[in-house]
DNA sequence: TCGCTATCTGTACCTTCGTACAGGTTGTAT
DNA sequence: ATACAACCTGTACGAAGGTACAGATAGCGA
């Protein structure tokens, strides 16, 4: 039974094309998994100083303000763990250290003020760098009930959460949010990536056989598509957004490991 | 009985201090799938031109070398598929191109008559940066009830597959595969994220109200211990390891988006 | 006290980058 | 034919980076 509603969720969110679809289907995930309560925030890094955000949040609206006007995103330890980790994580599990204590413990005893009984966090790292973390709140205490559901249902949550993600960003132009202009010409591509290996413009003219001076135009349209200031600003977001990745296709097999 | 099965994986892999341990639990998962062979692959973004592999395979040995005498690893369609997404690949799903039919197919064709008759492929993408691969083969066709035990452990052979991951890399001395030395100072990561955001020394001096000369220490310092030959390459390096990346915390909450 | 680490600062000199100016070819779509 | 995109190239010069040399302080553990 809680395979077959699991079935409809990825179904219908493999369908979905609105923000209104996918909240429905996370409030039925929630509910499939004992909770009453769901949030899904994604974090798009945008530059380093400064990231997109995009929540779709079923969590009570006081509680979302009191949380951005107190800024707990810089203290959740919720949001910690998801972007330093790929398993999920029950609030249970969250003890504050000692020196760190009144701040976090404040946020977890505030946001059990607001309902907020216990909950579970799925994260979601994506290929182009952003996190999402799709996370569970229930307004009452655990039973033995919930406890067995929540244990069943992990798995299957966390795979739903890969589609809610993947919903999510067909449904929302993320190219807007990350700030890009025209797609990244493959000359462009070329001389970024061996900019990013520490290369010289001299080097690299070597290494693509053409002169120095259209590796240096080539960076400069990068840099201008990808809002960069310089080409060390344009490697930083070409790197972070995922638009160059390391070479699969050039590896040399004797450096592989079989362990 | 199949999550029963699941659960002692989980914590075994957990438990695990061996790779031959970690193989061992690999091999249940294929079996509680219904497959016979496994095969885990993990891709670390060491450079840009080079990436450190290591390879848990169940495969046949045969197979394994000529891949690798091929170098098939560039174009699989099943690695290709798990940089780039983060949901499963069944290899059915697998339909080669018209243009690049020739290579692909032959591929395939040739992995068949290894006795990798069909498979799944499972992506899981680290907050550091690496990617994995775990797969799961078999030797012969599908049937009805091979394909409904297939369906119903996707999600557990999926959320393992991220515990198989987090084992891997405690078992194994990961910062020795990216070739790190000692881990950066605060000061030093300071630099090098202002330097990612595109600002020169004398900006970066004044935003951390040093001298332009100090920045430059740190950059110079922190390009030793990123083995990086330039501030470019020390960036590409930290922000594709992970070691840098967007600020949570400076989080300007206007910027966020509520949908 | 000594040694170590992290932090900080200055001058000097050469290399590389960033960005003006100028120009070109090839291929494709209207 | 015309226009556009992607690609390519050259010269010149001020700005910024890379790397020698030289020093400094503060804190912490042996």
């Amino acid at each position: 039974m809680l395979y077959d509603k699991y079935n409809e969720i990825i179904g219908a969110l493999s369908r979905a094309d609105s923000i209104d679809e996918i909240r429905l289907q996370c409030s039925c995930l929630s509910e499939m998994a004992g909770f009453e309560l769901f949030q899904y925030v994604a974090i798009f890094p945008n530059t380093f100083a400064d990231s997109a955000i995009i929540i779709v949040s079923g969590y009570p609206q006081e509680w979302m303000e009191h949380y951005i006007s107190e800024s707990y995103f810089c203290i959740d330890p919720v949001v910690l763990h998801c972007c330093n980790n790929i398993v999920p994580i029950d609030w249970e599990q969250i003890k504050p250290l000692e020196d760190e204590n009144t701040a976090i413990s404040k946020f977890m005893e505030e946001s059990r003020e607001y309902g907020l009984k216990r909950g579970i966090s799925f994260p979601v790292h994506a290929p182009s760098r952003e996190i999402a973390i799709l996370s569970f709140a229930a307004l009452h205490e655990e039973s033995d009930n919930s406890k067995f559901l929540l244990k069943k249902s992990i798995p299957l949550v966390h795979q739903a959460a890969l589609h809610v993600h993947e919903a999510v960003k067909r449904v929302i132009d993320t190219s807007a949010i990350l700030n890009l202009k025209d797609p990244l010409t493959e000359r462009e591509r070329d001389c970024l990536l061996w900019t990013a290996e520490g290369k010289t413009s001299w080097e690299t003219a070597k290494i693509l056989r053409i002169s120095e001076r259209t590796v240096k135009f080539h960076l400069q349209n990068a840099c201008e598509k990808l809002n960069a200031c310089n080409r060390t600003h344009a490697i930083a977001r070409a790197v972070s957004t995922g638009l160059i990745r390391p070479h699969i296709s050039s590896l040399p097999v004797k450096e592989s490991c079989r362990v």
